[in-house]
DNA sequence: TGACTGGATTATGAATTCATAATTCTTTAT
DNA sequence: ATAAAGAATTATGAATTCATAATCCAGTCA
């Protein structure tokens, strides 16, 4: 008999934070508009009460903005906003690239690794959509062999809010392949272990592609 | 006639965030221990409806815990959980040196200044109070220089984590002329505007305080 | 026509109510 | 006396209700 976990039935509130969470993030509620509290509570099928326990930790996440007396809105994406949120961003890589150098495990290494070649080959296909995905697994993997939850929670909150930035994803051709060039320093910083340099290049890597952002947006 | 700002009557459950949270700063809610719910409710004068709300955006902070259908937890201070926040928390600060450098006004500059005066006077006088408000003001005039609300914010969360751990007050002699000589290297590169030292000299002065807490705890 | 006023409608913030899970207390059996 | 079972109590999570602020809309007057 497994006696290891009770049953674990997450409250209202917690689902709601990560469906609307998702919902924000992946553009079905568009920054700038009213959240529709209502008719997200009939979606849901839950009460007003969880729903907005919800937002008020979206709030504090950033995603949301309360108006008194107004209800609540998606927050917008500036790029005033943005250009807080990448350099605390980096900061956070350069850690994360540090610590897995030191406390990842190989097998967390070589997860990268495989990662890393399966994007090279989307990256010479020009396959998007798996180089995107690819690209995440990589960054999401030098993170969690970094071994520190507080760093990845908060990375996580700052990631949340620099991807709602849509056009990060029209990346141009000479910037693309920069990219891949950086990844290449970037697996073989990790493989060596060397923390400095990994988290030298990774915050680099994510400063050059919000620079390529601002040279697309205002350029 | 002043039409600048709308009548702000901030919500109760954002008003109660701050005050639950600074009883939980300050120690008068224990690591631990149970939140009172009812009774925070009778001494606030609020029913419970956006005391909960309050405090799942103190749980999203990770300052308190919930149980499912057992309630809400003064979350623990742990040493792992100290050993995750510290290295975060001095990444921040390294940022926040390298971008007060750089955005910094000289009259921000000059009041670091003043303060960390003060802080020396404090500390020949051997006033600890004093020096501890000044110390604050220092670290928390840096961070305002740097002039980037998104590093605040993280920072101040992290910060409130690990302002818990009361032993951190216990400093002894040594650390204590070790700490305002590493303040003479700060203020030194902030004048300089040297961001990149005052970066690195900020976080190995953050690093250098956590293992003079280990040392007290463990050694 | 167009701006203003005042009532109707709706949405929001907060209190209250309600169902259920957890805890405590009492009783019973060994 | 101790342990187990079950009832009573309490606390929690969520739905509902309620007071009020914001918005909408028709009617009035310039």
């Amino acid at each position: 008999m497994n006696l290891s976990k009770p049953i674990a039935r997450p409250s209202l509130h917690e689902e709601l934070v990560d469906r609307v969470r998702e919902l924000i993030i992946e553009g079905e509620l568009e920054p700038g508009t009213k959240i529709p509290e209502k008719e997200l509570c009939e979606n849901f099928g839950v009460s007003r009460t969880p729903m907005r326990e919800a937002l008020k930790v979206l709030a504090n996440e950033g995603l949301a903005v309360l108006e008194p007396n107004r209800g609540a809105w998606v927050s917008t994406v500036t790029m005033e906003e943005l250009e807080e949120t990448f350099p605390v961003l980096a900061a956070l890589e350069r850690l994360g690239g540090e610590l897995a150098c030191v406390n990842g495990t190989d097998t967390q290494i070589a997860f990268v690794r495989e990662r890393h070649d399966d994007m090279v080959r989307h990256f010479k296909a020009r396959d998007r959509q798996p180089y995107f995905k690819a690209n995440q697994d990589i960054h999401d993997g030098i993170l969690r062999a970094a071994a520190n939850p507080v760093l990845s929670q908060h990375h996580r909150v700052l990631a949340s809010r620099a991807k709602r930035a849509r056009f990060l994803a029209n990346i141009s051709d000479a910037r693309w392949s920069q990219a891949v060039d950086e990844h290449e320093d970037i697996i073989a910083a990790l493989e060596a272990r060397d923390g400095v340099k990994l988290g030298q290049i990774l915050s680099e890597h994510l400063m050059n592609k919000f620079a390529a952002l601002k040279e697309r947006v205002d350029g």
